[in-house]
RNA sequence: GGCUGGGUGGCAGAGUGGCUAUGCAGCGGUCUGCAAAACCGUGUACGCCGGUUCAAUUCCGACCCCAGCCUCCA
């Protein structure tokens, strides 16, 4: 039983597949004309999540995240730079690629591109002609008619006058009306085009989803997902085209996500002060930029800091820590979860299940890694099964799968620290302690934090920026 | 201007009509050669003003402030 809070009614509502046991999400991903940003890096790891959570708990999910690739923007941008449009989107596909694979991302499994699409496009624009809900203009542009879908605007919890006065500024001689948006657009001299019964042209940019959400999914989604941002007039707009053209309901739950901002000030393209993607995952560990993601639920904004990374850092170190010293390398079987005890288990789901509630589920995630320190002196296996209940329960939102030792010291350069602490450890055994502490001040100042336990003395990078700069 | 969401302790961030969220940071203690990590303890937090109630941060109303959408945007 999970319950999903749902844009449209703005309930939570129970999560009931259309199939049974079998979930169909779209997600409204990206228009590849730039590397991607902080935003964008929410949407991969809260759907990479959600389809995590859903798949422990024996769903089959199918995920479909669309690529827009041919677009304005898209054309724009390759003309900037004098490349052919194709090549852009190819570089920036890959760029994308890589930055979900350093952040341990699900793929999706369908990742549709518009231009691979069209015959789906423009099938889907005719039917829509056809029964009186678009027009094409003499020029050959088709639009669709936000007159004659009754609801329009109600995503937006707007109505169609309320809207209208909005836009009424938006003078466009072909349209009927100034809220009735493109499906098919007529090309200008060089832009790509592909035909059409309405001539040369290309798809508008929201009937794209309409149609490949149909193809992979069918005519109702279980979820449908996006950013805040495209709650209107994106979303709305492709209810209007696949309700009218389907005559069935699009999606059972919208679920959208709150924004990234910057902390200090607006994250914008205009004061230039956003964060690429890379740029986070090469200052901070990747794992780091997912638990911040996952401090926060999903439908709230977020600020971006430095300081909110740093403890962000800080605090999956403390989970990490707890692990350390215990075998979890394997996964944890259901016998095992049967035998132990299920409070926490069951808190951790209850939370989840409530509108995937991360941050209640992570507050779950400390009090485990408090009852292992607590027994890992005098109860040890006991404490050995919490350890894997934590990496397990942890597992489901993405977390703690790597070898603790590799996120606590990684990238340093183990040789050299080795020597060293073979070093001092001898001039602990002589009760050298000047010795012995010089050794450590060295470390410590290149950021290292050491731990002299009673068997070895273990290690871990503390500060990153002072490793890099005195190393 | 219209619509939506929100204002929680130094910071981040859940939640609730009366009972410790959690994490980071701080302070005191234990442990330690000294540390670190860990553990124990430690905070009169709920924007402002009214109202309902035995009881409100939690419900209701007004006000102030912030963010998003209304135009391309995850």
């Amino acid at each position: 039983m999970i319950y999903l809070y749902n844009s449209l009614t703005q309930r939570k509502e129970l999560l009931e597949p259309v199939k049974p046991g079998h979930i169909g999400i779209y997600v409204c991903g990206l228009t590849v004309y730039d590397k991607c940003h902080i935003g964008h890096g929410r949407l991969f790891v809260w759907f990479d999540v959600l389809v995590r959570y859903l798949r422990h708990l024996n769903y089959q999910v199918t995920y479909v995240r669309n690529i827009t690739d041919i677009d304005d923007k898209i054309i724009k941008k390759s003309r900037e730079l004098n490349l052919d449009y194709q090549d852009l989107v190819q570089s920036m596909i890959i760029a994308m690629h890589k930055d979900e694979a350093r952040l341990n991302i699900i793929s999706p499994d369908f990742e549709p591109r518009v231009t691979e699409h069209i015959g789906e496009i423009t099938a889907m624009i005719k039917v829509l002609i056809d029964g009186g809900f678009a027009y094409a203009t003499s020029s050959g542009d088709v639009y669709y008619s936000v007159a004659t879908f009754d609801t329009y605007g109600k995503l937006a919890h707007q109505t169609l006058d309320s809207l209208k006065s909005s836009a009424a500024n938006e003078r466009d001689r072909d349209k009927n009306s100034p809220l009735d948006f493109a499906l098919w657009k007529t090309a200008k001299p060089n832009e790509p085009s592909w035909n059409s019964p309405w001539g040369k042209g290309r798809p508008g940019w929201h009937i794209e989803c309409s149609a490949m959400a149909k193809k992979y999914l069918g005519n109702t989604l279980d979820i449908h997902g996006g950013g805040s941002d495209l709650q209107f007039p994106h979303h709305q707009n492709e209810i209007a085209q696949s309700e009218a053209a389907n005559g069935t309901t699009l999606a059972k739950h919208w679920m959208h996500l709150g924004f990234v901002q910057n902390a200090d000030e607006k994250m914008s393209k205009s004061l230039n002060n956003y964060f690429t993607l890379e740029e986070i995952i090469d200052t901070y560990p990747p794992e780091v930029l997912r638990y911040f993601i996952l401090t926060s639920h999903y439908r709230s904004p977020i600020n971006f800091s430095h300081e909110n990374m740093e403890n962000a850092e800080n605090a999956l170190r403390r989970l990490y820590i707890a692990l350390r010293g215990f075998n979890v390398s394997n996964a944890m079987d259901q016998e095992e979860l049967q035998n132990i005890s299920r409070e926490h288990y069951e808190k951790f789901h209850a939370a989840m299940a409530d509108d995937c509630n991360t941050p209640q589920a992570m507050a779950i995630l400390f009090d485990l890694a408090r009852e292992i320190n607590q027994l890992r002196g005098t109860e040890k296996n006991t404490a050995a099964v919490w350890a894997k209940l934590l990496k397990h329960l942890a597992g489901i939102l993405g977390l703690l799968q790597s070898e603790p030792n590799n996120f606590l010291q990684h990238g340093v350069n183990e040789k050299f620290i080795s020597t060293l602490l073979t070093k001092r450890q001898e001039a602990r055994h002589n009760k050298n302690w000047e010795e012995a502490d010089k050794i450590r001040h060295q470390l410590t100042s290149m950021g290292i934090s050491l731990e002299d336990t009673r068997e070895e003395t273990l290690w871990f990078l503390e500060d990153r920026v002072k490793y890099k700069t005195n190393a």
